[in-house]
DNA sequence: CGGCGCCTTGACTGGCTTCAAAATGCGTGG
DNA sequence: CCACGCATTTTGAAGCCAGTCAAGGCGCCG
């Protein structure tokens, strides 16, 4: 585990000292483990110490729909908030950790303290965000367009700067990231090579690496309007 | 404003005696006011307990995406929480009444009540899980399927029963229902006419009445998977 | 070395988007 | 009360593009 995520853990997770302190116990996961499958009993919330995770909601037939990513710093687990039982399914990528801090404490000591509320307050507000950039990707209609907006989001998340010569490895199939961005994993295949045909990134598989992120950018805010003349601008 | 409303906002929303009790406020808007604009400072959090709103991203371009409808005791105000200043819009699509809830009473007041830590994560859950049904319509790739979900979630949350007979009117323009799933309006049309044909339901101009209701589901179910066969079951 | 996933590539089809225009409803003002 | 204009909705026809099916290449691990 690096010191950047060390440090991102700290930043963006669980305070080092939050007054009366906690328990803290992490988890090891191997790839392909569950942390947490449906219908479980909400019994924690976990936040992603190395490796990653995704979480899917399995649809009334069985059929996975991959609801989001998760990377070091993040949290996990308030899918369970509703009903008290987790409604997704939680996946490691490749071989995780976490930390996971009992719902109980949480509830009971956490919320009690101050210093925790302006903790609480962001990462709740982070998962809604990270859930309104899902929408804003499935909202764009061109393949292209999703898997920019995709590949942008992404690497903000996981070294917080988008730049030419930036590189990071998915941690997710294509056929992941085809059930994300409800794509089927062929057009996925096909966006990334046009990405790279058109000089925007160089693909080696699960390497990507950003040639030129101006162009990223203006891909990725790039929409065939639906019906353009008629959206007011509000 | 009707007694099941009343209710409503009783068991769904702010408590009606919440120990030292705190500051509410009440807010009347008109059709097509706003309730807050993009960068507005985080102020609050609503609670809907009359008409109905909708909240959009304002993408870079000005176009509008629908993120959410909100009805009757449902909470509006969280897409503030992650940068203390709004992301989406909120209009409200009919003549509507808020209860408003200083962020600050809330942070500090509420939040150290331990009676209402219990409704905040019942809040805070529920928007996550409006959040995932809306991923899970713009998952399924007909329109049809987009457009049964869309009505058997809406009906859930205005009557919490779904049933034959049930009728409903839409406080959202067909172009509205259309951004929100990310379809043409004239799809949105064809698909409720479809629905129609069919004997699922029955439409005149914004009223729907539900003649199937387990055709309604069967269709919202329904979903010619993409790629059925690779797709694992975990 | 061989089996097995994962990823890529190619051709075809279907259905949604688009463009265009008519119909309907609603609010406004005479 | 009616006439008008605008917005919304519906309907029709045509083109495009993502999904599907099928086959081939590549890496990984046993």
């Amino acid at each position: 585990m690096s010191d950047v995520i060390a440090v991102r853990a700290t930043s963006d997770g669980f305070p080092r000292d939050a007054g009366g302190g906690f328990a803290r116990r992490s988890r090891i996961l191997a790839k392909g483990e569950f942390l947490y499958r449906p219908g479980d009993a909400l019994r924690a919330i976990y936040l992603v110490l190395d490796g990653a995770f995704k979480t899917a909601s399995t649809g009334f037939d069985g059929v996975e729909r991959i609801v989001g990513f998760h990377l070091p710093g993040e949290i996990i687990g308030l899918d369970g908030w509703s009903e008290l039982r987790q409604r997704c399914m939680a996946i490691a990528l490749a071989d995780a950790c976490v930390c996971q801090l009992s719902i109980d404490q949480f509830m009971w000591t956490v919320l009690g303290q101050k210093g925790m509320r302006e903790w609480t307050r962001r990462i709740i507000g982070n998962c809604t965000r990270n859930e309104i950039e899902h929408l804003e990707m499935l909202g764009r209609r061109q393949p292209a367009a999703r898997i920019a907006l995709f590949l942008h989001e992404l690497m903000l998340r996981s070294q917080h700067r988008v730049e030419a010569g930036a590189c990071i490895t998915l941690p997710m199939t294509r056929e992941d990231i085809a059930c994300f961005l409800s794509l089927a994993p062929e057009t996925v295949s096909r966006g990334f090579k046009r990405l790279q045909t058109m000089g925007v990134i160089s693909v080696d598989h699960r390497r990507i690496e950003i040639r030129d992120a101006t162009k990223l950018q203006s891909f990725a805010r790039s929409w065939h309007q639906p019906s353009m003349r008629r959206r007011r601008v509000a």
